[in-house]
DNA sequence: GATGAATGAGAGTTCATTCAT
DNA sequence: TATGAATGAACTCTCATTCAT
C-alpha cells in the first residue's frame, strides 16, 4: 500500500511537471492529452490512472502552485511591524509570482477562474485566506495608529489582490522587465502609502 | 459604394456584438464559429465575407474596446492638477473596465496577450500609450513638488497599469462585489499615495 | 442583338484567359470562382451570366485548346509523301503542346478526362478525328509500300497519340527540359521507324 | 512491440487499400477522408494515428505503385541482347500500368504531379532510376552496334518514357481498348525501331 | 448586365476520453 | 500498471452556386 502510494505521488509528479512545461508554452486550452503524455514519457492513457480528467490536471496546478504560497506567508501575521508585515507580505508574493516561468502559468489560472467552477472556488478560497491575513494586519495597524481609521479594509483587501494579479499580466505581456527594480518601487511604495495613512 | 460599405460596416457590427455576447459566455477558445453565427443569425460561410479568420474577430474586439478608452482619457493629459489628473484616468479606466460585462472581455484579452501577437501587439500599443499619459502627469506632479524626485516613473507606471488589470481579474472572480465602493477605495488610496508623495 | 452578341464573346474571352492563367497555376480543382473573377476584373455572379458553370469554363477551354489544333493538321491529309506527313503532324501537335504553359493546361485536361463525361466526349472526339487523319495518312503510306501490309494500324494510332499525351506528362514534371532537342530525337525516330517499315 | 508493429502495418495496408478504391473511383480530390474511413471500416480520426494527413496516404499509394515495379526491370539490365531488354521493360511496364484499374491510379499520380512536390519528388526519383536504366541498355546497345551512334539517348529516354505515361491517359480514356494486341504492337514496333537503327 | 452578399454542405484535422489487451 | 488504438463530435475554413438589388 506505502508502496503504491509513493509510485502513484511519483508518477502524479511527473505528469504535473510535465503538464506545467506544456502549458507554460501553449497555454492549457493548446496542451493536448498526447503533448503531456509525450512530455512525461507516459502514454496518454496512463496518464488517466493518475487523473480523472485534463481538468484535474489543471486543477491540482492551481492547488500546488497557489498553496505553495500560504505557508510562507502566514508567518508574518505576527510581524511585530504590522506595516511592515504587510509590505513582506506582498514582496514575497510577488516575488514567488514573478519567478521563472510562474507568471505564464498564473496567468492561465487566473484566465481559467471565470470558465471553470473548480479552479474558481479553488482561487477564491486562497483569496479568502489571503485577505483574512491582510485584514488582519491592517487592523492591527490601524489599533496601532498606523493606518487611519476610516480606511474600508475589504476594498484595500481587494486592491493590494489586484496589484498581484496586475503584476502577473504585466509581466506575461512584457518578460524582459526589470524585476527587481519593480519589486523595490512596490516595496516603497507601499511603505510610502501606508505611512501617510497615519492617523 | 456608399451603401454596400454602410452594409458592410453593419454587418461586421452584428458580428462582433454576436461574438462579444458568447466570448462573455465561454470565453474565446470555447465559442466556435456555428455559434457566433447563430448568434447574429448569419450562415458560417457569410461571416467569412466580413473578417478572414475567428482571430480577425478577436482582434476588432481587442482593438475596439481598448481604443475607446483613449480618446477619453488623452484630455486629461493636461487637467490643472497633475495629482488629480491621474486619479482620474484611473478612476475612468476602472469604471470603463468595470461597467456591464466588460471584466470578462477584458480578461480573455489578457490572457489571450500571451499566446498571440497581434493580440499582445495591439495591447502593448494602448499601454504604450496609455503609460506615456501617466508619466506625462507624473513628471508634472514632479515638477510641481507633489511627487518625490526619487521616485521611480517606469516603476509606477507599470504598478499603475497592475492595478487596472488585476481588477479586471478581481472582478471576473467575483462579480457580485460592490463596484463603487471598490471605485471610492481606490480613489482615496491614490490620493493618499500621492499627497504622501509630496517633496 | 449583333452588339450584345459580340459582348457576350468578349467577356466569355475575358473569362476564358483569366481561367487558364489560374488553372496553369494550381489546376482546376484548386482555382475557385473567386479567383478567376479576380483574376478577370469581374464579380462571381457575373461569371455565371456567360457560363452555367464552373465545369463549362473548363470545358470551354478544352475545346478551344483541342480544336484550335485540329485545321492546322487537316490539311497533312494530302501531303504529298504520306510519311513526312504523319511526321509533320506529329511535330506540329508535339509543338503545340510544349508551347508556353501549354502542358499544364493539357495535363489538368487529362487528368480531367477519366472523372469528367463532358470533357472525355470532347478529348475522345478529338482523338477520333486525329487518330483517323493518322489512319489515313498511314494506309497511304501502306499502299505506297512505305510501311509494312501487317501494322496494326489502329494500334499505331493508339501509340502515337500516347507519344503525345505522355509528351505533356514528361514536360509538367520537368519543365526545363530542352524542347527542341527532344522534338528534333521525336522527328528523327519517326522517320527512322517509317524507313525501317518499308516492304 | 513486434505485435504492434504488425497491426500498425495491417491497418496502414487497409487504409491504403480502401483508399485506393475510393481514389480510383473518383480520384484523389474529390474523395474525402469520410469516405476512405466508411470504406476501411474505421474512424476518421482513427486513421489520423496511421497517416499524419490525406497527403500521406497519397504519397504511400504513389510510392507503392511505383516502386513495385522497379525490382521486376532492373535484373533487365545484364540482359544478353541489349535491345530485347529495352523491349522487355517496356512490356513489363505497360503490363503493370494497364493492369486492373492501375491505370486511373497512374493517371492520378500523373496529374499530382505538378501541384504536388512530394509526389514530384517521388515520381522524378523513380524516372530517373528508370531512364538511367533504358540508358545503360541503350548505351550496350549502341556498343553492340544496335544503335546508330548519332542517338540521342537522353531524349530517347524521355520518348520512351512518354510512351508509357501516355498509355496511361489512353487507357483511361478507352478502358475497353484491347490491351494484348496493343502490348503486341508496342512489342513490334519497338523492335522494328531498333532493327532499323543498326549501325 | 452586373454586383457581391448569402447559403449550406462538406472539406481536412484535432482531441479528450474510453477500453481491450 | 501500462499501452496506444479507437471513437465521434467538434473545430476552422472553403466553395460552387443562387439571388436580391
Amino acid at each position: 500500500m506505502a508502496v503504491s502510494t509513493q509510485h502513484r505521488s511519483e508518477q502524479r509528479g511527473k505528469v504535473l511537471l510535465a503538464a506545467r512545461k506544456c502549458f507554460v508554452r501553449h497555454g492549457f486550452h493548446a496542451t493536448g492529452m498526447a503533448e503531456i503524455a509525450k512530455a512525461c514519457g507516459m502514454s496518454v492513457g496512463n496518464i488517466y490512472h493518475y487523473f480523472p480528467h485534463k481538468n484535474a490536471i489543471v486543477q491540482a496546478i492551481t492547488d500546488e502552485i497557489r498553496s505553495r504560497l500560504a505557508p510562507v506567508l502566514q508567518p508574518l501575521a505576527d510581524h511585530a511591524d504590522p506595516v511592515e508585515g504587510l509590505v513582506q507580505i506582498m514582496l514575497l508574493s510577488v516575488r514567488e509570482i514573478s519567478a521563472g516561468t510562474n507568471p505564464r502559468l498564473w496567468m492561465e489560472i487566473l484566465a481559467e477562474v471565470p470558465r471553470n467552477k473548480v479552479i474558481r472556488d479553488l482561487c477564491l478560497a486562497f483569496d479568502r485566506d489571503f485577505q483574512a491575513l491582510l485584514k488582519h494586519l491592517m487592523r492591527r495597524a490601524m489599533h496601532a495608529g498606523q493606518l487611519a481609521p476610516d480606511t474600508d479594509l475589504d476594498a484595500n483587501c481587494f486592491w493590494l489582490g489586484a496589484l498581484l494579479d496586475g503584476a502577473i499580466a504585466g509581466l506575461c505581456a512584457r518578460p524582459d522587465l526589470d524585476r527587481t527594480r519593480t519589486e523595490l518601487a512596490l516595496a516603497q511604495n507601499l511603505r510610502r502609502f501606508f505611512h501617510a495613512g497615519r492617523a
